[in-house]
DNA sequence: TCTGGGGTCCTAGGACCC
DNA sequence: TCTGGGGTCCTAGGACCC
């Protein structure tokens, strides 16, 4: 904390886009704009994004497609698969134009971001700056919240976000006191950031319905209760500051797994899974500079067909000396995978875990390490890595991650990744 | 009759987020 | 037929230390 900033009001505001997925797909697609558009899930399984229209017809979210597809379709809806690649550049985009629009700024998630907006001048014009940019330069539209501290700033995008007369700006602090408790009041309390489902239950249960309960719950009722995390949040409610901006870390743990496209029965397909798994979460790791010293590898069959066999099983692994090697992991995993497989199962999903992450420059010299060699591997793995950044990915891989990949998922309405490589360009006429 | 006090580390499970 | 994937933090309890 800067010694300078506490002199001035601390101002955070919360950006996001509208209905993200969906969004990037209707920037590229006109025929989509206007209509109900959902955006499915890996395997085309279940609703992560809907469109306007889609979410005035009574599309909820998370709802598994197979579910409600025919309704939706028969009132005219359309569905994508998801399309990352599309997802993440856009994101890329709209997270360079709102860090050049601010101080600082914490990328919270793929479409969001935090940003410190102290000692600026006219926040509502300059959210109103931000939105415009965003449009102009990606076609998204995103949502201001603008207040003292991150999680009224979460409540001030829903305000954004819900009252059209705002313009997408909304600024909670320079609401009157009076006016503010009455906004509250109508405020469901599981709108409020970090109460989720079994928290809301317990509030109510306590009598503590909205917004506005929870922010004028006596301290000593909520510590009764609950935990230091409760406690957090109503001091946040409060203005009191306890979660600052964050700056990025490398990640603790890179979890790669997948629900495949059909039922998987032979050790064989599972191998390659596994084997395409660990190539992902190796590049992920060496991406962001870190070495693992742990492992896990997961099996499980279809937990949504409780009348077939079930089995589910993990086994973790403490690698001799910690590495990103690409090839060293995977003897590992498959060997893991080896001792936890049965037969006679229909496996429906299988991941893997890598764990005890730390930084590469603390690499220990092994009493056996055969030096030559490891530096062959790494000039091997980053050569790979060269050649799939380049030339898209999978363009290397391991031959045990299978060629045909038959247990792959299903994405059968994928739209093509306009911005990311050159024979898929949106064409204009 | 009567059995301390303070600390760390690890793990599993719970809860939340998008 | 068909139900996602990837993260973080906190807490309680056990094991162990002095």
């Amino acid at each position: 904390v800067s010694s300078t900033s506490s002199e001035l009001p601390r101002r955070l505001a919360l950006v996001d886009v509208n209905n993200f997925y969906c969004s990037c797909e209707a920037v590229f697609n006109p025929k989509l704009r206007g209509k109900p558009l959902v955006v499915l899930s890996n395997n085309d399984g279940c609703v992560v994004s809907r469109s306007a229209e889609a979410k005035a017809l009574g599309i909820k979210m998370a709802q598994p497609w197979h579910l409600v597809s025919k309704e939706a379709k028969a009132a005219g809806t359309l569905a994508l698969s998801s399309n990352y690649t599309l997802y993440g550049d856009m994101s890329a985009r709209v997270m360079k134009i709102l860090g050049d629009l601010a101080p600082e700024q914490e990328i919270y998630s793929i479409d969001e971001s935090f940003l410190d907006l102290t000692g600026i001048p006219y926040l509502v014009p300059h959210g109103h700056l931000i939105r415009s940019r965003v449009r102009q330069w990606t076609g998204l539209t995103v949502c201001v919240g603008v207040a003292s501290t991150k999680t009224r700033a979460k409540l001030a995008n829903e305000i954004a976000k819900k009252r059209a007369e705002h313009g997408g700006v909304f600024c909670i602090e320079d609401l009157a006191a009076a006016d503010e408790r009455s906004l509250l009041r109508g405020l469901p309390v599981n709108d409020v950031w970090g109460i989720g489902p079994r928290l809301h239950a317990q509030l109510q249960a306590l009598g503590i319905h909205t917004t506005l309960d929870l922010k004028t719950a006596p301290a000593k009722r909520i510590r009764e209760h609950f935990n230091v995390v409760v406690e957090r949040i109503v001091d946040e409610l409060n203005g009191t500051p306890c979660l600052q901006l964050e700056s990025p870390e490398p990640r603790k743990q890179i979890v790669s797994s997948r629900s495949f496209g059909r039922a998987v029965t032979g050790e064989w397909e599972l191998r390659e899974a596994v084997i395409s798994y660990v190539s992902s979460a190796a590049e992920k790791l060496r991406d962001q500079g870190s070495l693992a010293r742990g492992l896990q590898v997961f099996v499980q069959t279809n937990v949504f067909k409780p009348d077939q066999p079930q089995y589910a099983k993990s086994l973790t692994v403490k690698l001799p000396q910690a590495t990103d090697d690409t090839l060293t992991l995977a003897r590992f995993a498959v060997a893991a995978l080896r001792q936890i497989y049965r037969e006679g199962f229909q496996y429906k999903k299988a991941g893997i875990m890598l764990f005890d992450l730390g930084p590469a420059e603390t690499r220990q010299q092994g009493l056996f390490d055969d030096t030559p060699r490891t530096e062959r591997r790494t000039r091997l793995n980053s050569t790979m890595d060269r050649a799939n950044q380049r030339f898209g990915r999978g363009a290397v891989a391991l031959a045990g991650a299978g060629i045909r990949k038959g247990w792959g998922m299903n994405r059968a309405m994928l739209s093509p990744p306009y911005t990311t490589s050159f024979e898929h360009l949106p064409e204009v006429s």
